[in-house]
DNA sequence: CCCGTACGTTCCGTTTACGGAACAGCAGTG
DNA sequence: CACTGCTGTTCCGTAAACGGAACGTACGGG
C-alpha cells in the first residue's frame, strides 16, 4: 500500500473517510507530490513552467498553504505522469468501521462464501478470484503468511468483511483491502447475496526495499 | 518542446489512466457526482447541506461550469461515502468510441464503458478496476506497453473483449485474458450493461530499462 | 385556490487560488 | 569579484470559486 513519504502521523485512510472532520490533508498531497517531483530530478520551477501553473502556485501546493484547484492538480500529475489519485492518497473505503452491529460470525458452520480462482499468476505474486457470499452468518478466515494483502471490490449487495476484530463494510461498487495477516471474516449484510472480486497480493521473495 | 530528462516512461499507469493535453474533464466528473448523488436518493440541496458546501458550488460542480477546490470535492465524496478517486476515474482510454449514439445530451453523459480505478499497486505491477460496459458499439482501447496482461472477470451481462481482431468471449462468471499490447476492445454483447473486473498486470520496472 | 415545502438554478458580495514579477540564496564562469 | 543561471519563496493584482440569499418551478395538503 501507498506509504506516504510524508510525516503524516496516521493513515490518511482513515482522515478520508472521516467525513465530520474536514482536510483532505493538503499537505500529504503536498508532500506526494514534492516526493514525485524530487524522484524525477525536476526543480519546481521547471515542473511549474512544464506543466504550465505559476511557481507560485506550485510552491504553495507543495507546502500544504493552498488548496489546490482540481485543474491544477491535474495539470502537475499529468505531467508528473502519474493519475491524479497517486497524490490523492489513494484511499480505503468510502465506508467505515463503525456502525454495523458486530454480527455473530458462527465459524465452521455451513460454508456461505463461494471462492473460484480465475487465474494465478505464474509469479505467483498475485491470485485473482471471483467470490459469492450467501447471506447468514457469514465465515472466518485463518491469517495467512505475513505481508498479504487482500483487495475486495463488491459488485452486488453489501459486503462486511476485513480482519476479525475490526471488519470494514462496504456497498456494491466499493473496494475494501487489508492484510491478511491476522484471521479475518466475509460475511453478506443484508438478505442479497454478495458477488464480488478478491485479489490476494502475496509479496515477492526479493521484495524489501523501494527500488529506484 | 522542451522535454525533460525523461520523456514519460514511468508510471505506466498513466497509459491506461488517460492521457492526451486535454483537462480533467470537470463535466464528467459533475455528471459522476450527480450519478452518484441520484443514486442515493439525495437531493442537491440536501447534499449541499450535508457536506457544508453551499448549494450553488454543488450545482456548479454537477454542471461542470466550476472547477472545484480539491477540498469542496472531497467534502461531496466524503458525505457520497466514495473515495475522491471515485469520482475522478478517468473513464476508458484515449480513442473514444466510434458513433456512440451522443443522444440529446442529457445530463449523466453517455459513455460507453465506465472504468473507475479501485486500487493501484506502489510497485507498479498491477491495477485492479471496476468496469462497466453499457450496450452500445462498444469501445477500442489502444495498445498498451509490451508485456502488460489484462484479466477481465465477468460479473453480469456478456462481455466481448480482447484483441481487436480476436475478440473473446465470456458470460457472467467468465474470464477472459489477453496480452494488451496490440490494440483491444471492449463491448457488451446484447442490451444489459456489463460490469465486470479488471486486472491490469505490468511487468515488473526492471523488466523494462532504467526508470529515469 | 393558496399556502408550505421542497426542488435546482442564478445573482452577488466575499474569499482565495491564480500566475507574473520580484526576492534571497547558492553554484559555476569569465 | 561581478555576472550569469539556477534554485525555491514571497508579494500582489486579477480572476474565479466560494456560501448565502433570492429566484422560478413543481408538488401536496388544508
Amino acid at each position: 500500500m501507498p506509504q506516504s513519504p510524508s510525516p503524516g502521523p496516521q493513515p490518511i485512510a482513515a482522515a478520508l473517510s472521516r467525513q465530520g472532520g474536514a482536510d483532505p490533508d493538503t499537505t500529504a498531497i503536498g508532500s506526494r507530490v514534492r516526493a514525485l517531483r524530487e524522484a524525477r530530478g525536476i526543480s519546481l520551477s521547471a515542473l511549474a513552467r512544464q506543466a504550465g501553473v505559476g511557481k507560485a502556485t506550485l510552491s504553495g501546493l507543495e507546502n500544504g498553504v493552498r488548496n489546490p484547484t482540481l485543474e491544477t492538480l491535474y495539470a502537475i500529475t499529468a505531467q508528473l505522469g502519474v493519475p491524479l489519485a497517486a497524490v490523492l492518497a489513494e484511499p480505503a473505503p468510502g465506508p467505515t468501521t463503525d456502525g454495523m452491529p458486530a454480527g455473530p460470525t458462527v465459524r465452521g458452520a455451513a460454508v456461505s462464501a463461494t471462492l473460484l480462482e480465475v487465474f494465478e499468476d505464474t509469479d505467483a505474486t498475485y491470485e485473482l478470484y471471483r467470490m459469492r457470499v450467501a447471506p447468514g452468518p457469514g465465515q472466518l478466515s485463518p491469517a495467512h503468511q505475513a505481508g498479504v494483502t487482500e483487495h475486495v471490490t463488491v459488485f452486488a449487495g453489501v459486503l462486511r468483511a476485513g480482519p476479525a476484530d475490526a471488519p470494514l463494510t462496504a456497498p456494491a461498487g466499493g473496494h475494501l483491502r487489508w492484510t491478511s495477516d491476522v484471521p479475518h471474516v466475509y460475511a453478506a449484510v443484508g438478505d442479497d447475496e454478495v458477488t464480488a472480486s478478491l485479489l490476494l497480493r502475496y509479496p515477492r521473495s526479493d521484495e524489501q526495499g523501494p527500488r529506484r
